[in-house]
RNA sequence: GGGCGCGUAGCUCAGCGGUAGAGCACUUCCUUGACAUGGAAGGGGUCACAGGUUCGAUCCCUGUCGCGCCCACCA
């Protein structure tokens, strides 16, 4: 039975996946071959986790890609094998989509209660949990899933619980009340990096805040008046010489009844508005700080909502920020004491989920003492022993780590790892591992009450942690002695921040080593406009869909069901259906991640170009049609036992070859997944396929080769395909399996998966045969130009005649005759007899030889004078450039001898050509007359 | 305000101190027994701009212009 005519991705992939997973392909204790007892180097990739309820879009199937092919790629080298799959908790945006389902029914999470509406999230974690999974099936990611993790489950949760006692005892983790980011609709305290800072149009308003003793008036410049309610200061600048005689004095705060000092402080910008700022101590960050050094007091005058308290006169208390901000704008305008309001833009902090305004807010919050941590993170980098690939992302992580602040990880949700912190009645706090170990640490006496602390950690927390937890820390197992610390981290540089900078801080305070030694930071997947892919734009591509295809319609439903703001539907289906008129056709995952590695460049934005898929896909369709002339020219014949004389294209296409897996390997080792692929592309398709089965068919179809010389042939072709396919492999891993299949046993392999054939690694480059296949194609070549530029038909066959044929031409000639007659489709093809006048001919060179065809019958004179003619100009340009090179005096002087005698040798070349050429045209043109 | 990056063929992108490359698109010819998801032959680029270093710059340096991202407390 033979392949399939056509290739068709869908049936071959839907079978290996299943097949590899049932036999334990994946898991690294089943990989050792029994037969080897040699030490094998771990190699170990942590999955970044995804949030368990999602889906994985691009950006995933980008990433998981490029770590499958590293994985498939060591575990052929023979490493002991692991990729950890894993998915992560996502605290807030998984509470969000619960609590959104709960609204939905006209519920809060709080007509619930807490155990409840936590039980109702584990439902929602089981039923679109597998999602991400089965995903991850159909990409081919060879993850080991007997070692499945979430960043919730038991083992994961004890890590979380260890690591936060211990970080308590150093004193290294603290319970303190500061301003935090509030996020007023979310109702919980953010950390720094999950607020984004964003510009926004705004107004300034001039206030005047009247002179307690009744002289005047300061003006303040404030973007918030709102907070003007709690200002318990204004601040100028030391050395500013308008307002130095009233620093001391105090200012009468309007609306309020209280008298506020003017103090002075270089944190003032004297150019600034007036001069002047408001102090508001408990809702602005500088405010804080400096009221901390002048001893102001905080008044805190907003709720959780942001709404106003109690602390406000009584007119304003409940009213919403920006509600009380047009009252008091209004009353203080009927006061006359607005100077002036400009135009003013600046920059709004928003949740980075929420999307609400951040408001900075007095609460008691669980903190990590970042300064001792980042210290031992930033010289990991520093002394090599982390490497970012590519290089430069290391400023990227100085400049933040060097600036690092502490980390807020309290949460106010429900959904997470619950603080381990319990409180006595008089508000003491107990930390342990458990109710009972706090007591028992801490001698609680037993009829105490204790309440546990209601805040969850960070999500960031139990992803920080998860290069050891997911290996059994903080039990000693033997996978945390064998594969921590991992071998590289695959990411995009977006988390850098959140989780990279983290791991290796907790890396390297619990497991006393770095987490990974390399950091490949990948970019981030945009449309082909450069847009970045987003439901409200209506560009997102699902990976699936490009595997399997989907038609227009499914598509534009697709993109406008469920959008949050349904007016963009119409545009979305318009852009939709000017770009997919027909759909997206099916083209497999192996054409999917061939394309994401050709786009693995080390940049920043990657633009997804279905336009390139396509042609992996054809690549894909090239290859099994290669497979499937291979098969059918070796099955039913005798290959030998490698013994028999190669022709030049054997040796040749075996030296090719040899170069192509070194450059596929030197690729892999250095991240360079656009070199890899490029190289397997182009040896597969120009090399092995236009040239080297054409070859091969001069010998297999030839009734006067020998059964020697064709035995050699069939043993060349198996042995390429085959090693080609155990390279691609990583990459490809379907088709490649498929193919393998049936071409491994011809090839002599042992072994019932490619998954765990040895990778090639081969030397073999044959100079001289690459030499005289250089030769050869280049009489074919020289044919086919003419025959291509002259109009005559492909099926046309004729007699060359080789003019000037030295001894190592006719050499060449008699040994490669068949090939040439073959590929450019000759009667025959022989030298000039002494003597002999050559016939009326177009001429082709190479080098000294002369290439005549001759013209009786097949040529036209006038477009052999315009061929010649547009190669004469070619080569007197190229001439000119060379000639100009080499008249400069300091060229020759200072230019290394090789390159100098690499000038003159090309000057020879050319004119030799030129002559050659020209001498042709004068004959040609005489002949027209 | 700091940091990072980009500008090469119509489009998406490699490359690199010494004759400008690929895929897609385009032109002409071809259904030859692996493949029309194919084959053969072609056209197309002052490598953003201006200086500098060099025998030689698309590549290194400086500046300009354009574009993008990240960080940051001018109210």
């Amino acid at each position: 039975m033979s392949l399939d005519k056509s290739y068709d991705p869908r049936s071959i992939e839907q079978h290996w996946y299943p097949e590899w997973e049932r036999r334990g392909y994946f898991n690294p204790a089943a990989q050792a071959p029994a037969e080897s007892n040699r030490k094998r180097d771990a190699y170990c990739i942590q999955l970044p986790p995804p949030n368990v309820t999602g889906t994985l879009h691009m950006g995933h199937a980008f990433q998981q890609t490029l770590m499958d092919t590293l994985i498939r790629y060591h575990r052929m080298r023979g490493d002991d094998t692991l990729w950890q799959p894993g998915t992560d908790h996502a605290g807030i945006a998984t509470q969000m989509v619960v609590e959104r389902q709960l609204n939905a029914a006209g519920k809060t999470r709080h007509d619930l209660g807490r155990d409840a509406f936590v039980s109702r999230v584990w439902q929602w974690k089981e039923e679109s949990g597998g999602t991400i999974a089965r995903q991850m099936r159909r990409l081919g990611a060879s993850v080991d899933w007997s070692r499945d993790r979430f960043t919730m489950d038991e083992g994961l949760s004890r890590a979380v619980t260890e690591t936060f006692v211990r970080l308590y005892d150093e004193g290294l983790i603290y319970r303190g009340k500061r301003l935090v980011n509030w996020d007023p609709v979310l109702h919980t305290a953010l950390s720094d990096l999950e607020v984004l800072s964003t510009e926004e149009q705004g107004s300034l308003w001039h206030l005047r805040y009247p002179l307690a003793d009744g002289s005047g008036h300061l003006v303040v410049a404030t973007t918030r008046p709102e907070t003007l309610l709690g200002d318990t200061a204004v601040a100028v600048h030391p050395e500013d010489e308008r307002y130095a005689h009233l620093v001391g004095s105090s200012i009468r705060l309007p609306l309020t009844d209280r008298e506020v000092p003017i103090v002075a402080d270089t944190y003032v910008e004297r150019e600034f508005g007036s001069g002047c700022v408001k102090i508001t101590p408990a809702h602005d960050f500088n405010d804080y700080e400096l009221g901390q050094r002048h001893n102001l007091p905080l008044i805190n005058i907003f709720d959780r909502n942001a709404a106003l308290n109690d602390e406000v006169p009584e007119r304003f208390r409940g009213l919403d920020r920006f509600d009380a901000r047009a009252k008091i704008i209004a009353e203080l305008a009927s006061l006359d004491l607005i100077e002036k309001i400009d135009a003013h833009t600046l920059m709004t902090p928003r949740g980075d989920r929420s999307n609400a305004v951040i408001e900075p807010w007095l609460t008691d919050q669980w903190y990590v003492r970042i300064a001792p941590l980042a210290k031992p993170a930033i010289e990991a980098v520093e002394s090599g022993k982390i490497r970012f690939v590519p290089e430069n992302w290391d400023r990227t992580y100085y400049e933040w780590m060097r600036n690092i602040k502490d980390w807020c990880i309290s949460r106010q949700l429900w959904w997470g790892h619950r603080v381990p912190a319990w409180y006595g009645p008089d508000g003491s706090i107990y930390v342990g591992r458990d109710e009972t170990d706090a007591r028992e640490r801490h001698q609680v006496p037993a009829g105490t009450i204790l309440v546990r602390d209601e805040d969850v950690l960070d999500t960031w927390y139990s992803s920080a942690l998860w290069p050891f937890s997911t290996m059994g820390w903080p039990d000693n197992t033997a996978e945390v002695r064998k594969f921590y610390p991992t071998s590289v981290l695959v990411t995009g540089f977006d988390i850098i921040f959140f989780w990279v900078a983290r791991m290796i801080m907790f890396g390297l305070k619990f497991m006393d080593d770095v987490p990974f030694r390399e950091v490949y930071v990948h970019g981030l997947i945009r449309d082909n406009e450069g847009q970045k892919m987003s439901k409200s734009k209506g560009n997102v591509l699902d990976p699936i869909d490009l595997i399997d295809g989907i038609d227009l319609e499914a598509l534009v439903t697709k993109r406008i069901t469920g959008l949050m703001q349904p007016h963009l539907a119409a545009g979305i289906e318009k852009s939709t259906r000017k770009q997919f008129p027909e759909g997206i056709s099916a083209y497999g995952t192996d054409a999917l991640r061939f394309t994401f590695a050709s786009l693995a460049t080390l940049s920043r934005d990657i633009r997804f170009d279905v336009g390139r898929i396509e042609g992996y896909r054809n690549f894909c369709n090239k290859l099994w049609n290669a497979a499937r002339y291979v098969t059918l020219s070796v099955e039913g014949h005798s290959l030998g036992d490698g013994s028999d004389d190669l022709s030049l294209a054997d040796r040749w296409i075996r030296s090719r070859l040899a170069a192509m897996v070194s450059a596929v390997d030197k690729a892999f080792s250095s991240y360079r997944f656009d070199l890899a692929s490029q190289a397997l592309y182009e040896f597969t398709w120009y090399e092995f396929c236009d040239w080297y089965l054409e070859l091969s068919k001069a010998v297999l179809q030839s009734d006067s080769a020998t059964e020697s010389q064709k035995r050699a042939a069939r043993h060349t072709l198996i042995h390429t395909l085959e090693t080609i396919l155990r390279a691609l492999h990583p990459l490809m891993p379907f088709i490649t399996e498929e193919i393998w299949q049936r071409v491994g046993p011809i090839a002599g392999c042992a072994g019932e998966t490619i998954m765990t054939q040895p990778w090639p690694m081969m030397a073999g480059m044959d100079a001289d045969a690459e030499a005289q296949m250089t030769w050869t194609q280049g009489v074919i070549l020289g044919v086919r130009q003419i025959r291509g530029e002259m109009d005559i038909a492909p099926s046309r066959r004729f007699e060359v005649l080789l003019e000037g044929a030295e001894t190592a031409d006719l050499a060449r000639l008699a040994t490669n005759r068949h090939f040439i007659e073959r590929l450019a489709n000759l009667s025959g093809i022989r030298p000039l007899a002494a003597g002999e006048i050559p016939p009326e001919s177009a001429i082709a060179l190479q080098g000294h030889l002369r290439i005549l065809v001759p013209m009786a019958g097949l040529i036209d004179v006038a477009a052999e004078v315009a061929r010649l003619e547009k190669r004469i100009a070619k080569i007197r340009q190229d001439l000119g450039k060379t000639e100009a090179k080499l008249s400069n005096a300091n060229f020759v002087a200072n230019a290394p001898a090789s390159v100098v005698e690499q000038e003159r040798g090309r000057i020879n070349d050319f004119t030799r050509e030129l002559t050659g050429l020209e001498a042709q045209l004068n004959k040609v043109k005489a002949l027209g007359g």
